[in-house]
DNA sequence: ACTTGTGAAGCTGTTCACAGCG
DNA sequence: CGCTGTGAACAGCTTCACAAGT
């Protein structure tokens, strides 16, 4: 669906589903780890179970990548690995800047998870002049003066907030007008972009809300003696809750 | 962002979809600065561009809790947030564990969204011995022996996972064992839960691996082939040509 | 006149079940 | 045989557009 392109008409491009993309990484991790232990084949059954998906939405996840498999064999851990890092653009290198370095920032910067994965943390940015120059996961801290000439001097399209809330529209837009396109939001705000540019943005505190949420949920269905909401009545019994799951869009519009 | 429940027919909480759900936290957080600012009511359409998204679907979730807005005049903020607040069940106190005090569990700490919204931090939990007792945002970690006896003492049915992959699973299993029923992680990997287990994941290298593959494709707008990439090499694209909007992702026209 | 609340339509994503092929 | 790939049915979510209230 990402394929813009068309606006109101159906889109009826050569795109792959956006649920799809959301999953990818996840079949990656646990193609990776095959590929470690030297597993040449997998089976979309053995596959689906490590990623923690069902094996028919895999294949149909796959399918639109192309037919990688051999009926009554499996896939190629090797080759299913470069072609979903392909798929996923991480054949090439992406320099990254994290914008604001305090605990979450500097867990960012740390995060081993980034630079394996194509990901290159270009500069590390901080608004606290004191920050400067101190070296944060081995990238020394620049000021946020150095913003604009450093998105540029490293040809950097993808940028990371990890600011206080307050901070984050004015990073975002600078972030923008200096070219990068991409924006990955960790501060508690909605980010006013452009038409053009992504914004995905990961929540802390509303994640733990959805839990609270179901979570009282389970409390009222045990005790349903003191419940003040009508409802409920019996509550059909739940089936698993394994691993995780699909998720829900978080691309935001302008 | 992740979700966590799985195959399973996605049981509508009580009614309520599950993707609207996940936009409260959003549409509270709006209610909440409107709330300050003491306005008394607030349109659809202008709450909708506060939380960043469009106003019939903020009605349309609005419909599911009820019929508390006022026709021809909007919805009264402050009951409005005692609604959701309700709904989410943020009117009860929800001590909180946090596993693995790393950077990211020392930001989780230190992160004043939590304490705001009905969430306590219980206690900090690591499994280094030589961080024991040292306070990490005013709280003494705690050593994992201390594990199932914090979480009994306590009442703690929610637990934030922040340790390395490799620990994941075995802190979890003790979570669940001791009685915790709601897990936020943000280990990279699969987390396997009896049924009745909530998990929710926070992956901050597959949010970037979903931007990467969109800002692939803003790359390659006209050569919609599957052209064989140059592998290798530093590829260093953008040229930041900020013009004609060729249109992009997008997900909807503002 | 203004804005909510909601059937209905349209879209996206998931699951089923089996044809197709090694 | 076993396993992939996929049309078709199904389920859930979003958007539309207007009736219903104030």
């Amino acid at each position: 669906m990402a394929t813009g392109r068309t606006h109101r008409p159906a889109t009826r491009s050569r795109g792959i589903p956006e649920a799809t993309v959301a999953r990818l990484p996840l079949y990656l991790r646990a193609l990776t780890a095959l590929s470690e232990r030297s597993v040449p084949t997998v089976s979309s059954e053995e596959l689906a179970a490590a990623a923690g998906v069902n094996s028919a939405k895999l294949r149909k996840d796959f399918s639109y990548l192309g037919s990688y498999g051999t009926r009554g064999v499996g896939y190629d851990v090797e080759y299913l690995v470069y072609q979903i890092s392909r798929e996923l653009g991480l054949t090439q290198d992406w320099p990254v800047v994290i914008v604001g370095i305090g605990n979450l920032g500097a867990a960012l910067a740390n995060y081993g998870g980034f630079a394996s994965r194509g990901f290159r943390v270009a500069a590390l940015i901080d608004a606290d002049p004191a920050m400067a120059g101190k070296p944060v996961a081995g990238i020394p801290v620049q000021h946020t003066d150095e913003l604009e000439a450093i998105i540029r001097d490293n040809g950097v399209s993808i940028g990371v907030i990890a600011t206080p809330a307050g901070a984050a529209q004015q990073v975002c837009d600078r972030l923008v007008a200096a070219g990068v396109t991409s924006i990955l939001n960790f501060a508690p705000t909605v980010l006013n972009v452009p038409e053009g540019v992504d914004v995905r943005k990961v929540d802390l505190s509303i994640e733990l809300q959805i839990l609270a949420f179901h979570e009282q949920r389970k409390a009222g269905e045990e005790a349903a003696a003191e419940g003040p909401l009508p409802a409920a009545g019996a509550a059909r019994k739940r089936s698993a809750d394994q691993g995780p799951d699909g998720d829900v869009p978080a691309v935001m519009p302008a």
